[in-house]
DNA sequence: TGTACATCAGTGAACGCGCGTTCACTGATGTAC
DNA sequence: TGTACATCAGTGAACGCGCGTTCACTGATGTAC
């Protein structure tokens, strides 16, 4: 049984929400560090001293997007590497599943590939320590493949990070598609692009882990 | 022989180079979506209008960084990946070669790794093109090698472009490792992890090509 | 070589504007009795 | 249930400041003869 928030704090919430989806959408056109807070209270139609009732700047609101975007994501890649059907299906529905959360959340990814090098030092360590999360999890999943068999922990940790990276790239591909497609829907042949070159990419990656050990 | 500009054109050059040094110096703590005219000609000494005389906007400006930065790596790319060596040896030199160049211009690779994805659609696009004229002339590298035998062209390309991206992970990682060494000297079982790291997420993805045709 | 005019990189004043932050406030919500 | 007081999310005026851009200018450099 959930607890149920006072009116002032249900209202508080619905501001707070209201302030983090501006901000996402205007952050769709610029980097974090020119974003300003007027901008967002002017967009949410509060005044601009109503912000510091919820961040104390807008690197505190950048980070609590980071949290936001890439928090929820953790079952999701669990489920993905697990799998217990056939390599190539694996991939495939990976790749699929990356489609569609670029499809369903543009901002977010946008917002994570922009600050993952951006000009905000403590948004940047945040991203970091979510996809450092991230690598662990997807080794703790391969570490109980039986592949792993005869991988050291730091082989499985060098493995991880280039699947994290490529999900990343993979991610960037789809979202670049979508821009591409200004206005109109994305072109099926250019997804079917995207996803024909991930989808390899992936399995390139694959053949390498397979043979890893012969070499 | 070269021909020797005038003292005014000389001058002019000079002012220009101030300008673009002076950028590249700001934009190692913020994203070029907030840097200023007024910051930059003040850096350098000169009247803000002084700007106009050389670039139309911020934006402009960063363009011609991406041309630096990028423009003068094609010949390095070109013998990085030619080499007739093998591959164990190829693959050291080239990770050898990414962190001199992280440590010789280390503004350069923040600034495209910073605006890759960042909040500047001019200067976005400048690297996307020079990208992808990398991942092209790694292509026309790797189809010389006996190994691409029975390669499709498609295929080329996606190794390539994984190679490209592999690149820019790796060279992130030198520049996140040389940030993390703050004043004093990067420390050197750091960057033998990073080089570790690297090079074992090469040797991977080059196992991963000896097999591509297998399957 | 010398002169008269053209070019143009850099100047400095001025503009209107939006920024982040402060402060005392208001009035609805919450709490104690 | 009703009352009296406390809390606190959001307000609105005010501040000093730096921004990008315009404009007419200056004076060294370049060019034509």
């Amino acid at each position: 049984m959930s607890h149920t928030l006072g009116i002032r704090q249900a209202q508080k919430q619905k501001t707070r929400r209201a302030l983090l989806d501006a901000a996402l959408g205007l952050l769709e056109e610029q980097s974090l560090s020119s974003l300003g807070l007027r901008e967002v209270t002017r967009a949410v139609g509060v005044a601009p001293t109503a912000f510091y009732r919820h961040f104390r700047s807008t690197a505190d609101l950048g980070v609590a997007l980071v949290e936001e975007a890439l928090g929820s994501l953790h079952p999701m890649i669990r489920t993905t590497v697990t799998a217990a059907d056939s390599s190539d299906e694996r991939i495939t529905r990976a790749v699929e599943l990356i489609a569609r959360h670029v499809h369903a959340y543009p901002a977010h990814v946008r917002f994570i590939a922009r600050e993952r090098h951006g000009g905000v030092q403590p948004v940047r360590e945040a991203i970091r320590g979510q996809l450092a999360r991230f690598a662990e999890e997807v080794k703790a999943e391969l570490a109980k493949d039986a592949e792993a068999e005869g991988w050291s922990d730091d082989d499985l940790l060098m493995l991880s990070h280039l699947y994290v990276d490529q999900m990343l790239v993979t991610a960037s591909l789809f979202l670049e598609a979508q821009e591409a497609a200004a206005g109109g829907e994305v072109s099926a042949e250019e997804r079917e692009r995207v996803t024909r070159l991930a989808t390899r990419q992936m399995r390139l990656i694959s053949i390498g882990r397979h043979h890893w050990l012969d070499h």
